[in-house]
DNA sequence: ACTAAATGTAGTAAAATTACAACTTGTGCC
DNA sequence: GGCACAAGTTGTAATTTTACTACATTTAGT
């Protein structure tokens, strides 16, 4: 793991001399990478080879391996680990922490997509008569954001936030229909409904939600996020991210099967939106 | 800078020896820094002064400089590198992409961020008596989001789609109002207005939007991410997600500054979305 | 006062760097 | 178009620096 944490939590185990070494380079891990062994040694007044005896008590090679494993631990601390937002947390250190978070989240998130049912949802989509984004809570804004991006490709697609509009919806659904439900937790009792009723009439249920929950088991496809549970603040964040950047995923699957032509398209929508801003100075 | 990033883009200017030398590295960096100079001149078929050389032409004081930094890229978390969507790629390699590019923005937005112009505005925030959240398009998805993360603080909090409706809303706004407008180019005209409007009537806008944009220029405060713009199938993406993340920072500053009892206020509504949700089996 | 652990000294091996020589590549001139 | 020359590139060998090993000495604890 991270050595200058390993240095800090051995400090108590190690010998006089090197406790001295440990001193010299926990107050000064930028100067100790670029200095010799010899240097070092005359820093921490005690003998070379005491320096190299510390450096393997470390576990490691020797003492340029040594540096190696500090320099890492310089280069960034130990990157991108789930960090909870502490009471006592300045801005810049809960605003680091969320943002790492994110990114540790959206790596585990990541590594727990099952490709093959993304490409599967994605052969879906692009055969639908209809796509259907329903969440609820915190997932709507999600299902939002699918509907932007989809709204994008000129193919029917439907969003409401209502409930009931939402039952309505899916009872009118029929064969060739998909119907894409976002919930973190996959238990909330109303969505679960809804996916029975699209399934009912024929449609696709496809489920970005939590594995082996009661909304997984009443869809078609389910596209499982092993985000871990965020406990802060009582609100789900990761979750949403990772499920956003999925539909990103989705999206770009969407747009890469239907060709080049279908591309084209696409700059002619972007191109239309010229009108409503204002233009970068020297385009 | 990152070193491996500088090896990669100097590769034109290399020399004959030097690219072999370069290969090898890109090829396997994690093997690089464990090797002494004579190994990898054998590896890269060159003679060690080469490599050497090659050392300095990055800027490096030679061999053992070189090898720290790039072990420091290599733990920098910059596996994440911004790798564009190509045409032919399969299923697993566009969804591996997607996500490291987003968490590579993340990185990039994290070191952009003003940490000072955060914290003021959480201060705005707590002290508004009404927030509003806006955005057009895709960016509406991130005000939605916004609307869902403040509603449950018990804050008087307004979110509007309808262009018609967000002017009218910046009409009645008084003092101690926060308008908070959500734009990634920062050009949409109407959003621009709202800002004016806002702004007439006392209102303090904060923008999350890019710096020095019409729309920028027009607000109290601005937060500004600078993403990479993703030219990948016209359509933002990861500036959404930094945005929500933002978003996420705001709002755990918000419940930070609100204090503890502040908190438990919150598990209480938490509390009360049980009714609607499937019990988890154990609980 | 003896033993075992800790530290240092001096020598050795390895690694990196420098200085210089050989080669390659491109350019101007006849 | 070929030849000579210069600039740049690469390699060889020697030198210097750096890290490591073996062994001697010191220190501390029983």
């Amino acid at each position: 793991m991270n050595i200058l944490e390993k240095i800090t939590q051995n400090q108590a185990a190690f010998s006089k001399s090197e406790k001295k070494v440990a001193e010299v380079i926990l107050a000064n891990p930028q100067t100790a990478i670029h200095s010799s062994i010899a240097t070092l040694a005359k820093m921490s007044d005690v003998s070379e080879p005491t320096v190299n005896r510390f450096c393997r008590r470390l576990d490691t090679k020797g003492f340029p391996d040594f540096k190696l494993h500090l320099a890492q631990s310089l280069a960034n601390g130990t990157p991108y680990v789930n960090r909870h937002v502490d009471e006592n947390d300045s801005p810049g250190e809960y605003t680091n922490k969320i943002f790492e978070s994110t990114m540790a989240s959206l790596e585990v998130a990541r590594q727990s997509v099952d490709v093959n049912v993304v490409n599967r949802v994605v052969d879906l989509l692009t055969q639908a008569q209809k796509i259907s984004f329903f969440g609820l809570g915190a997932s709507a804004s999600v299902a939002h954001d699918a509907l932007n991006k989809f709204f994008r490709f000129n193919v029917p697609v439907v969003y409401f936030e209502d409930i009931l509009m939402q039952r309505m919806s899916c009872m009118n659904c029929s064969d060739g229909d998909v119907v894409v439900l976002i919930s973190h937790t996959g238990r909330t009792k109303s969505l679960v409904e809804i996916a029975q009723i699209a399934r009912m009439n024929d449609a696709t249920v496809v489920g970005i939600t939590s594995a082996e929950s009661p909304l997984a088991q009443e869809c078609s496809y389910v596209l499982s996020l092993e985000v871990p549970e965020d406990t802060d603040m009582y609100m789900p964040m990761a979750s949403r991210i990772a499920q956003l950047t999925l539909i990103d995923v989705l999206a770009t699957g969407f747009t890469l099967r239907r060709g080049n032509k279908f591309r084209e398209n696409l700059k002619r929508v972007k191109d239309t939106l010229r009108g409503s801003r204002y233009e970068k100075r020297g385009e």
